[in-house]
DNA sequence: TTAGATAATATCGTTCGCGATACAAATATA
DNA sequence: TATATTTGTATCGCGAACGATATTATCTAA
């Protein structure tokens, strides 16, 4: 049996961008609802679980660079709902505080998991295989990000 | 029993996420060598199974728009990999054609998803685990992709 | 205490990804 | 055969991602 490994069929790299790229564009219509993009969601799920986190701990939480999640962070921050200020201990770090505003926020963004889920069930995928898919992504994650 | 659904942990979304840019990250090495993206490299995979394609065909292979593989194909022109030129039959189409370096390509492409899968397989995920994860994202795409 | 190393963040440049929109060619309709 | 609609591609603008590099601040060791 031969089998060509420089088919996009074969590849599994496509299917994890494809999916990736297809999941956030779900999330789309809820997201302009607040007014944020998805990387500016994840930014903000990961204070609303810990706030005044430092730049290098939101980046590292969410395998990013902080040249990414600076410039980033800027726009949050004009746009109200977090602010960022120099720590007074050690003037390298930044710390990251949520607004009254980015708090509030996620009273509305309750919704977004729910209508996710909802959307991503109705592809028949089923809850179980669901969670089993996230496990084998989990344990790529950690491996590859060492 | 209480979940959290606005913690990071708890979504799918961000494994798929972070687990594209990771992978995408593990062939790096390889593409540098080649002179090409990833995304010049799915777009080349896509034209080494069946060269001579629409700009729309490719697009809708690879689910992208033409307003990211239009500019992304000129550069593949600009380096010499491919060329595009109008349809004689109908004007509005064009035709993206592999040009001899682009087809050479492919010879050294070929070490690309041997190396890939041993860093992938690397992990202890195991090639049936890999293959139900491909399946249950194909899934996923076919269904948010219409 | 001071030069060198390290750490935390930021800047710069390039390429995607994509919504909105434009534009020309082809097709359909009146 | 004019006019409207559709189709295929491209342009524009913005916000990621990220490699390379810079800029401070802190730490470390001579």
């Amino acid at each position: 049996m031969t089998c060509d490994y420089l088919k996009l069929e074969n590849q599994l790299c496509f299917p994890v961008y494809a999916a990736s790229r297809l999941i956030t564009r779900e999330y789309q219509p809820f997201l302009k609802e607040l007014g944020i993009t998805y990387p500016q969601y994840l930014v903000l799920l990961v204070l609303w679980e810990e706030d005044g986190m430092l730049v290098n701990t939101i980046a590292q939480k969410l395998i990013l660079n902080t040249n990414t999640i600076t410039p980033l962070l800027k726009r949050l921050e004009q746009q109200g709902f977090v602010k960022r200020e120099r720590s007074m201990t050690d003037e390298r770090k930044v710390i990251v505080n949520l607004t009254t505003n980015g708090k509030q926020l996620k009273e509305k963004a309750h919704v977004i998991p729910e209508g996710i889920a909802e959307r991503i069930l109705g592809t028949g995928i089923g809850l179980e295989r669901l969670m089993i898919l996230k496990d084998n992504l989990h344990s790529i994650i950690s491996h590859l990000s060492k």
